[in-house]
DNA sequence: GCAATCGTCAACCATTTGGTTGAATATGGG
DNA sequence: CCCATATTCAACCAAATGGTTGACGATTGC
């Protein structure tokens, strides 16, 4: 209970599933039942992860007739950065690097069972 | 099984314990004994969490004698780092923020009984 | 009005997590 | 050698996590 912003945060991100969601979000906004789309788990359990990202502060939901719209807020994200840049005290980060494991990351979470 | 290196790298932060080990270990190696001590739970425990961060790789462990020696491996982070920057591309960071964030993490994560 | 769509809720389940305790395994020192 | 120190192992436990299914409440459109 009560969990820090930090520990909703970094448990929000070790999921890959949830991961895989905030790539999808990077490039559009979606409805729930389209997030769901590409994953072979149930719509319940995409909701149960959209609750998560979204009580995190990592997305927001803002629902417009009966579809829920899903955004990404990355400055949530800005905390946990800061976090860990203050331990490794990196060089710039290049946006190859990121996309490189986009890339990786996708290809490979939209097929996970269980 | 055979989670990928973000899912144990964001997994492992996502404990405040951890994360108050990860501290300590930024000022200093330390032996397992002596990063148990500022907490109140179990030696045992403690040897648990630091087995996490170690299978992280978010930190070294060398044992000389009988005392397992405890460093931080700052690198490891570089990989979350870059993925969490690609999201948000924030501007740079500063060290006073990190250290905020330590002062608070650390006025707390000592006193967690369960 | 009524059926279809969107999404969540509730109950349930298996597995993982984070902790405990007590015994066991090094290692070091008098 | 024998005892203390340092750390892990093993068994156990409660609670959290990630998933399922089926029922439910809103909303839309024919």
């Amino acid at each position: 209970m009560s969990a820090s912003s930090l520990d909703l945060t970094f448990a929000a991100l070790a999921d890959p599933t949830r991961r895989a969601i905030l790539s999808m979000l990077l490039e559009d906004d979606m409805a729930v039942t389209d997030v769901a789309e590409p994953f072979e788990m149930s719509l319940a359990a995409i909701s149960k992860h959209l609750a998560i990202l979204a009580h995190a502060g990592l997305i927001a939901q803002e629902k417009r007739g009966r579809v829920k719209w899903c955004k990404l807020e990355p400055d949530a994200l800005r905390a946990a950065s800061v976090w860990m840049q203050g331990f490794g005290q990196f060089e710039p980060i290049h946006l190859d690097e990121f996309e490189a494991f986009l890339a990786r990351e996708l290809d490979g979470a939209d097929t996970q069972g269980g």
